[in-house]
DNA sequence: GTCTATAAGAAGATAGAC
DNA sequence: GTCTATCTTCTTATAGAC
């Protein structure tokens, strides 16, 4: 890997652990194997070295969506799928999504960057709001909405219902990034939502 | 107040904006209309500021919880009253509490802190946890226990039914902070989120 | 308890050799 | 592109007068 690139990776992982204040240039240029300032050959400073975190994080973010059909463009047919899928499957999928977003080490540096670092700005505030709330949602609300017109789900105000199924997953995921020991407790009861959602909102013909 | 009082106050608001290192001793002085080196004479060090900020924190979390019922000692109790009242007061007590820890100072400067502190040291990382996570759904649980045995609720696990009446206004609660002008938007959505949690979980005996 | 002056050191960034 | 040496500025903290 290029070393601009290289101190990017170094970068996002220092920031995301200790926020962009506490991380000095001197411990981006070490945990890359070079000295602070052969840094500033590649970068003009320390807060360009940020910005280009976040650019890549921005377009990341669509190539991300886009494999996991989550951009909102194709709720119908997630939901088309969906509702062939026995409940077992449902904790499947869902465990599966959640485990992804737990593990991938790009995923989860850009998640608690974004978490220390989203009042020092309102454009990352609002980034951090779209990332893990609007754009979650209202992929599922899309989805909801069909299985409800199909009496898959009963018949609720769709984006309620994808606050009700996604919140509960994202306090958990924050929760295991808080505390990774806990990860199998909290997977379980994970599970355990995933399982009673279903149940719940369940129509005739339970998902 | 004192001005020992007031350096804390003064200390906790700039901490919950810019983050602890972001936070120089002269604007925590500055903010109390002191020179830096007064400063020196109540507290020893920038971290002890910290460090009774938390300690005020976390004995004030106790009077918080005692005043709201919400520290588990009584979730039968409260149960009891929630058996008698109707979807409208469910609403109106739920957007009450709502309406207190995003408007509350101290609340809301307390989360704003721990959140962009976090993952700085794994004490702040449990706090958190226990705070703003265990204890309202250790509370809520009870209290959902106690519902479904009298088959005011459906009869789930009152765990995962804490979670799932939890987590969304919990995160309702975070997009206000990032964006209080969404203020109105999201205040709705939490009274929606309430009425059909009422519905969905309602036993015979509608809550 | 508050001030001015200042020490001590950390951290971002540049200069210029290789 | 990387290094050593260095500059500059910022920041915590102390000394000592009032």
């Amino acid at each position: 890997m290029s070393t601009k690139k290289r101190i990017l990776d170094e970068a996002l992982t220092l920031f995301s652990q200790k926020g962009y204040a506490n991380v000095y240039v001197a411990q981006i240029a070490e945990a890359v194997g070079i000295k602070a300032p052969s840094l500033y050959k590649h970068y003009k400073s320390k807060q360009d070295i940020f910005n280009a975190i976040l650019d890549e994080m921005k377009s990341s973010y669509d190539r991300q969506a886009a494999l996991l059909n989550m951009d909102g463009s194709d709720a119908g047919a997630d939901a088309a799928v969906f509702s062939e899928v026995s409940e077992d499957e449902l904790v499947k999928m869902g465990l599966g999504l959640f485990m992804y977003f737990l593990h991938d080490e790009y995923a989860q540096k850009f998640r608690k960057m974004l978490t220390v670092e989203q009042f020092s700005n309102p454009e990352l505030a609002e980034l951090f709001t779209k990332q893990y709330a609007e754009y979650p949602l209202s992929y599922q609300s899309a989805m909801f909405a069909t299985l409800s017109s199909k009496g898959i789900l009963k018949d609720c105000d769709p984006k309620v219902t994808a606050l009700q199924f996604y919140a509960p997953m994202y306090m958990l995921l924050t929760m295991c990034d808080r505390e990774p020991e806990r990860e199998a407790e909290l997977t379980a009861l994970l599970e355990q939502h995933i399982r009673q959602f279903s149940i719940i909102y369940g129509g005739e013909k339970r998902i």
